[in-house]
DNA sequence: GTCTGTGCAAAAAGTTTGCAGCCGA
DNA sequence: TCGGCTGCAAACTTTTTGCACAGAC
């Protein structure tokens, strides 16, 4: 565990916005300015190896990291490509049907829920521009 | 509805492979030796809007499509990659779940299984490599 | 003739890798 | 000292885009 791996885990630990490598790379950068990106993926694949974070896989061109190493379920806004995570529990009998019905062995799963953010609603709604009840997204879609 | 357009999604609903561009690619290319990877992209993306097939963002570097452009579940083989459809219902009753619980708007959800394919089973518990009960996977692990 | 879609090629975006040197046990 | 880890840069993979031209109406 060197300083570096540490930071990054640090990092990511402290956010719940799901960052992709290169997001955590300038969040990185302000406390370990002279840190490279291919240290960055290189230190992402080995913690997710430990099991210290998770690889967040679906959807969009690129992958993002959860600090958050529990098992769990995103909801993704299919207009601003915000990540949060969904406030239910996981399902595991879902893995018990699968196994009556398939010959895989099957080791998990991950479901993804999408929708539209309450800012992506609220913007939708209101075509003029006009200031809604929500801070407009983050993220603009790509 | 031109030529092109018209021969990918017929290539595309022939297999149940869910073949990356590039697989398809070379799929189309028996018949129209002369198409073009760009049109690949630009009419697996118009046919994916109009909602004649799927894209499958989760997992793995590159997306897959799927020619089903029904509704369903995917079964993911961590150790070749393989990505099968899962025999099982599709529960709209999570999103239910969900909307009981946030904000966003949601328009549906994406779940894939994620396990060992048979032919990766054996090829697991036979490290001598000794032929198994199943073909060896189509796809070695990247 | 117009206008959309195509082929080609270059560019962009994201990720991986080779290498020489550094740093900590 | 030794071995793993880093920074840097180049390479690689996948996807997107600009442009001129061809084909369908």
């Amino acid at each position: 565990m060197t300083t570096q791996r540490s930071i990054l885990l640090d990092e990511l630990r402290r956010v719940d916005s799901h960052p992709s490598a290169d997001e955590l790379y300038a969040m990185v950068r302000r406390r370990l300015p002279r840190i490279s990106l291919g240290t960055v993926y290189r230190n992402l694949e080995i913690l997710a190896g430990l099991g210290a974070i998770r690889r967040i896989d679906s959807g969009g061109g690129l992958k993002r990291f959860d600090g958050n190493p529990e098992e769990h379920y995103h909801i993704r806004c299919v207009a601003c490509d915000r990540l949060v995570d969904a406030p239910v529990a996981v399902d595991r009998s879902l893995n018990d049907q699968i196994r009556r019905v398939t010959d895989f062995e099957i080791i998990g799963h991950q479901l993804e829920f999408l929708g539209r953010c309450p800012g992506c609603r609220t913007a939708m709604m209101e075509p003029a521009g006009l200031p809604g009840d929500f801070p407009p997204p983050a993220i603009p879609a790509p």
